[in-house]
DNA sequence: CATGGTGCTATACTTTAGTATACCGCTATA
DNA sequence: TATAGCGGTATACTAAAGTATAGCACCATG
């Protein structure tokens, strides 16, 4: 029960857990930051999209990042780049079909983040329960 | 059918989404970054720990990313810091009730990382798959 | 009364993420 | 043949996240 001096009975987490932290690690590089999260939903909402389309969609977005990110994305499987080869090649971005599976992470992101706000800045959320649950739409 | 000409019928994100992106913000907002879930993980599995436990614990961590990360995670009402008034005064971190919801998130962080990896670098998975989905463990 | 543990803070620095702005080659259209 | 849309790249910058290292007040133990 009592403490050797000096030493910790405690265990390190990376030692205890092992490879438990390395695919959240993963999980987090894919989905943080301020746009790969907006740019999926943009695509899940609106279908295939152009480049200057996402650019309008994704508001606030430059076009350094949106090139940045759509390469992350694309690397990581999620999206896919398609080039027709029309007159005035067109580019076409959409998810894929892996990509589709991001859906359980980001509606627990937003699950969560809601019940969060509500403990955060709500006194009573007795009343507002109901319309908490039934909150998720279609993503 | 046709588009209008310069203009598009792709809705933009933060429109159409409305409130949709603001709780998952928040939601990375708290959990991205290096540090977050070992913290939470490193309480997770150790229960109640000190200050230099933790810094023990969660192998890598400067005592300013400690102190700075334990402050968030508090204002988060994730964790506790509780002040035992022995002689010598023992400072107590661990995760509060609330704290424990986290737990969806971060299995879903995890085992989204799991099958991603799979699916990143593996090239035949039907093996190793039984052994994955017994993987979560009590996190 | 030194030594070592606890719970931090302070200062300075580097590295990564994100912004701002300009510009380019190509094509289609008026 | 000008103008505007498409799919980006280039350069320079700021801000946020994280690292490295030192130190401090307090207490307990030998």
């Amino acid at each position: 029960m009592a403490e050797v001096k000096g030493k910790t009975n405690k265990t390190p987490v990376e030692e205890t857990v092992g490879s438990y932290m390395t695919p959240i690690r993963d999980t987090l590089e894919i989905f943080s930051g301020k746009w790969k999260i907006p740019i999926i939903t943009a695509l899940f909402f609106n279908g295939t999209c152009g480049f200057k389309d996402l650019e309008r969609v994704v508001v606030g977005i430059t076009p350094k990042m949106l090139s940045k990110e759509l390469k992350d994305l694309e690397m990581n499987l999620l999206i896919d780049r398609t080039v027709e080869d029309t007159r005035s090649v067109t580019i076409r971005y959409s998810i894929t079909e892996y990509g589709k599976t991001a859906k359980s992470v980001i509606s627990e992101l937003h699950s969560w983040g809601v019940k969060h706000r509500k403990k955060v800045f709500d006194i009573d959320d007795s009343t507002v329960m109901e319309s908490c649950d039934t909150d998720e739409k279609d993503l």
